[in-house]
DNA sequence: ATATCATTCAAGAGAATCATTGAATGATCT
DNA sequence: AGATCATTCAATGATTCTCTTGAATGATAT
């Protein structure tokens, strides 16, 4: 019987980390880190099919890592606990440490420039406080509207060499985005430093920055 | 090509997690919490056929989990990192929080008994300094062989009905046993608490008290 | 009530994973 | 050099996972 146990409980554990082992899987997770979201709008946003990525949620539900609840048509997802974001991150730290081609695509991606130490958050939000920064919020348009650092700007990577030459210079420039899988931060501090501004990403993203109780906007108080 | 970064670098932090998605390898990476063991010894460990662990070691070593060497004839396996453990305890947090089962199978193993909080490391240690404590090893005598908490009793849950009739009590009772999965330390505590004796676990096990750079003997010292 | 909409369910094809078996490799020991 | 031992490899069937398709459910709105 206790042994049996052992079993059962051990066999509950695998089931979490199966649950965070398919790619689209960790894509939904990552959105829902952003905020709540309806099964439709998380199957548009990371390209698979309703039924399938209702699927994938109720997988992900099983294993205790989201929870939802019906908000008139629509079934409303949400991570069950910020304690995820924090598996996520240990997932990913860990592969980033121990995996050597993560460590190799993470390089490219920040143009081989990965000394480049991330800011902190506690950090940050001094600089905010004092003025000396100027903030990019790498995310799609529509995460920006829903909700921001305050004082952060909306910018893509593509738009960032034009965005580049008209700017007024304001203190460092401090670029963040999703989360734990965020690359665009990396992009930008990458495109940046190339053209010869200074520029950092902040640690995390904006999922741990609320997760922290740290204050965000929605677009439309901008 | 960004975009297939994203796509590669979600594949491995999912390959991460996959490789602790199946009970045996999760079972093989708690023997290998205790310390470096060979293919054999684990195989014979976690009860599986050898070539059978080879592979799922292959596996972890895949996933950056464990590094392995080679020792004359033998391929000795070890955890690649401290922080492994931390995942896998996460895993076991997250399953307490959130899964029902997992916590109504806890319950049933202290005895109902849940509300019984575990002593800290930290604490534990200046109560053992003090010397007002009687400390139990629940886990296999050879492992308890290989390296124990100084003076750290070895005990089996099925002797501890005979022991505790013969002690001469020393102070409150703590017990210990592998790490994030262990259960034999909870039933100890339960075992002991039905016979009036009063009883807790110390947090996490022997790996993590071994992780924070605390003292352990190997028993030919005792 | 009926129609509509978002989500879930059910069934099936295709791919990946798991345990077993027996052979192959690589290092030691005599 | 040959024998021995621990581990890994390769091939097989069994099981499980993944995605698609089309139908069923459950709640709202007219």
């Amino acid at each position: 019987m206790s042994t049996s146990a052992k079993r059962d409980l051990i066999e509950e554990y695998a089931l979490v980390a199966r649950a965070l082992g398919a790619p689209h899987r960790l894509l939904l997770l990552e959105q829902l880190a952003q905020g709540e979201r309806s099964v439709e709008v998380l199957a548009s946003k990371v390209g698979m099919s309703v039924a399938n990525s209702s699927q994938h949620l109720q997988q992900l539900r099983r294993a205790g890592l989201v929870t939802n609840r019906r908000d008139g048509k629509s079934v409303i997802y949400r991570l069950s606990d910020d304690e995820t974001l924090v598996l996520m991150d240990l997932l990913q730290k860990h592969a980033r440490r121990n995996l050597a081609r993560v460590s190799e695509i993470l390089r490219g991606l920040s143009g081989g420039d990965e000394a480049v130490e991330p800011i902190s958050r506690a950090e940050l939000a001094q600089r905010i406080a004092a003025g000396s920064v100027t903030l990019l919020d790498m995310r799609p348009a529509d995460e920006y509207r829903m909700a921001h650092i305050p004082g952060a700007r909306n910018a893509a990577v593509n738009a960032l060499v034009r965005l580049a030459g008209a700017r007024e210079q304001q203190g460092e420039i401090i670029a963040y985005c999703r989360g734990p899988y965020c690359i665009e931060a990396l992009q930008a501090v990458a495109v940046l430093r190339n053209l010869g501004i200074s520029a950092r990403r902040m640690e995390g993203g904006l999922p741990e920055w609320r997760a922290e109780g740290r204050e965000v906007v929605a677009s439309d108080i901008e």
